[in-house]
DNA sequence: CGGCCATTTGAACGCGCTCAAGCGCGGTGG
DNA sequence: CCACCGCGCTTGAGCGCGTTCAAATGGCCG
């Protein structure tokens, strides 16, 4: 089964709901501009590609349209550390110079948009504030996730940075929808979950394990990850959930 | 004796060489102008101070003029993690929604100054391409140096993360310097370092005196730290340095 | 049914932590 | 001037969390 058909399932909102987050508060011809440009640009990724790598030329900007996108950085021995993980209607901004700062890196079959110096530079004549209010909100909030993430790559156990992965993934899963199920798909590997929180991917199982055993959480449909006690998770992640929500979503949604 | 006083002896260039930093490029007028705005909003704080508490409204922007900045990030059972570090030249933004992410913590005796969104906005009315290029190259740079950093928090070991620590606060302390004596000062204690690199300090102590033993280091007189062989220091960071330099230094320098 | 990949579990090791005591140095007050 | 104090650095001992290595299990697809 697609992802994209894994997903539709889990949540609410079919394919071009992407084009609606990302265009909001546009007025009805910046949008269907914007759209259109969306649409032109946009390539497809399959699963485990590679879209862009560390140190290669690229655009400064890409919109996610549909898909995970995982950024990586690497050591010499193989070790991978992925920096963030970008959802459909969020940036990636794979830093100035024109270089990559890292792996852009396809979890799943993925929809991007390499949006070029100068279109952005045209959609900005087109509607000046809205745009890089608009990326600077998308920024911040990404500044805040990595800050909150490192707070515990630095300092916590497994546990609290297993629970804070969780919590910060449904966060953002499900930022826009309105039901309350506390269900949603993770389309990584323990391998990929381990890399991105700084474990192995035995500790990530093991950890994940406990925690299933203990009730918190159910992963036995490991299409559906399933949040059974979300105070208790919080509280091992040692987050305060409104201002984590306030802090690491775009406030527009 | 004063941080400054120390810096002084070590850093070429003396007080005011901020100011000519960040506003080289602009024209004479612009830069009085600037100058006078940054004197003008200028405050002083003493080492071991906090600037801005973590959750305070705060402006959105400050320009450190003089002195070092920890962002801090802390758990309840006391735990803390320094997210980045601010020196003089450089740029603090707490982030959007006018409350702040972190603690702004003062590791010296610091002269920051902060600017107001609408005194932002008229300077960028008077030139701005400038003003947002130059924030845009200090973020990415900011970006970039805590993703470098986020993949030795997350894969590296203790004496990778002490080796990148003292290669990137050295290439940066001496970035707009072309004495090549690989000296200079690091004003933070052992536990402060710890805080940064996600070790205790006990640990930090170890490993100093290790690299220290083996002659890759001196940090006898506390106030100088001398890399000796900066090759072996680069290779245990698995620093490749002259893209570290491109990457994590603001290009204008 | 067989092959492949991800997950799970066990065993043992070791890095980095905690706790605790000793040392060195600068500042302060008698 | 020296005694004292406090803070930061140093070093030792012992422990525990998370790692590595290895093997078994499970699930999906050809």
């Amino acid at each position: 089964m697609s992802y994209e058909a894994i997903t539709a399932k889990v949540r609410s909102g079919g394919p071009g709901a992407s084009f609606d987050q990302m265009t909001h508060g546009l007025n009805a011809s910046a949008k269907t501009r914007v759209t259109a440009l969306l649409q032109r640009n946009a390539r497809r990724y399959p699963a485990g590609s590679n879209i862009i790598l560390e140190g290669d030329e690229s655009d400064p900007f890409f919109l996610v349209l549909d898909g995970w996108v995982a950024l990586n950085k690497s050591l010499e021995d193989g070790h991978v550390q992925t920096i963030d993980i970008i959802l459909p209607a969020d940036v990636i901004m794979p830093s100035a110079e024109g270089v990559s700062a890292f792996d852009v890196h396809a979890l799943t079959d993925v929809t991007v948009c390499a949006v070029p110096m100068q279109e952005l530079d045209k959609l900005e004549a087109a509607d000046p504030p809205h745009m890089w209010t608009s990326i600077r909100a998308l920024s911040a909030a990404a500044k805040a996730r990595i800050a909150e993430r490192m707070l515990r790559l630095g300092q916590g156990s497994a546990e609290m940075r297993i629970a804070y992965f969780l919590t910060e993934l449904y966060l953002r899963v499900s930022a826009c929808n309105d039901n309350q199920d506390m269900v949603f798909h993770l389309p990584m590997t323990q391998q990929q979950i381990g890399e991105f929180v700084g474990l192995s991917s035995v500790h990530v199982c093991r950890t994940l394990r406990r925690l299933s055993r203990n009730g918190l959480i159910d992963t036995s449909d490991h299409l559906k990850t399933v949040i059974n006690d979300f105070d208790s998770i919080a509280n091992i992640a040692q987050i305060d959930i409104n201002q984590l929500k306030a802090e690491i979503l775009p406030s527009d949604c």
